[in-house]
DNA sequence: CCCTTTATTGAATCAATATTCAAAAATAAA
DNA sequence: TTTATTTTTGAATATTGATTCAATAAAGGG
């Protein structure tokens, strides 16, 4: 018998996240990820069925991180509304300013998973932009927010807005300070959404 | 002598518009976009150096067309800047509207080609982006803007939302007009940026 | 210290497809 | 017509890199 050294499926999922923000999911390959997980080309199909299952299995951790998290503060009794789609930012930007590279796959990748194998994740992608859409209707109904508003193009139009500036502070994460645009994101949406 | 027949440079860009917007670009093979043009394998070699540049081809014409555009709104004495304001969310909608596969492969490759050759094409991109927030410089200017906003971040904001919304519009148009998403994305955006 | 089991390896395989290019076809001028 | 020139063709090539798998190594139980 011999028992698993270290932990090698996290090590190759690791690799791959830098390597796949580095060159892009299709120009990544394979050996590249083991060598900088150090482990050898064959391993990776060990621990993944193959390439796309890396990435898969990349996006459904993040979600499932991402939707638990917000159903916790989406459901908390003692938070207004307002204070909730703050915290919503909060969330989305701790995320990813501890893993730069995540958030370059994210934005990079999703729209080509989603496009691949919809049925695969759409479930999660989905259940978190509807508890977002939750908290915005919870503002509407206290009248906090505005009733003019569209909610489910609104909860999209945040979410793409803020796709956008995660991946350029990713991609250059010293020309501006993360916490600099979240306040802006908030500023701005909430002047948008409030009454 | 032999003279061409038809257009077939712009026959192969077209089909692989819809090629690139149906299969994505990587998943694109050359051979489906000739047949969708109706032209043999090698002729698209004739006409691009290869499948990159027509990728490359599509961006620079389409942001070509942007720049001038919004430069002719921008440079307007006789309008103010909510107004130009408006008519840059108008360019983009319109410029889209007539072609949804255009607009999928522009939300889905941009990103890549960003990666790819930066070089070749961020001087396009960061102009619009430039006459964009000049836009919204003069509204500040003007005392109609609000001053609390970073300019050049929330002209990223708002055009990351409205690029994932045209992208979930090109996929599925029928799921909401994109006249719907247009004035709640005027509303929230005004309201966002007005004083 | 051997034997069995499981983990790991990485060179060889194999499929996919972007790209090339020699041949064929079409046109216009002579 | 014939010829010269340019366009078009699509089968053949060449490359790349994901995936496989037989061989090897390590660990624990007897």
């Amino acid at each position: 018998m011999r028992t698993k050294e270290g932990n090698k499926e996290q090590d190759i999922l690791e690799a791959a996240i830098k390597i796949f923000a580095e060159s892009g999911y299709h120009n990544a390959k394979i050996h590249k990820i083991a060598e900088l997980a150090g482990v050898a080309t064959g391993s990776v199909y060990v621990y993944y069925e193959n390439k796309e299952m890396i990435l898969l299995t990349i996006f459904a951790k993040l979600w499932d991180k991402l939707f638990l998290e917000l159903k916790e503060i989406a459901e908390s009794k003692d938070i207004d509304a307002v204070e909730k789609f703050d915290m919503m930012i909060d969330l989305l930007f701790d995320t990813f300013i501890q893993d730069p590279a995540l958030a370059i796959v994210f934005v990079n990748e999703q729209n080509y998973l989603l496009q691949k194998s919809p049925e695969k994740f759409t479930l999660y992608y989905e259940k978190f932009l509807d508890l977002g859409e939750a908290i915005v209707n919870e503002g509407i109904s206290n009248g906090v927010f505005n009733t003019k508003i569209d909610v489910k193009m609104i909860r999209s139009f945040i979410f793409g807005g803020m796709r956008l500036l995660l991946h350029q502070w990713a991609n250059n994460p010293d020309s501006v300070s993360l916490h600099h645009i979240r306040q802006n994101v908030k500023y701005f949406c909430k002047k948008g959404l409030l009454n």
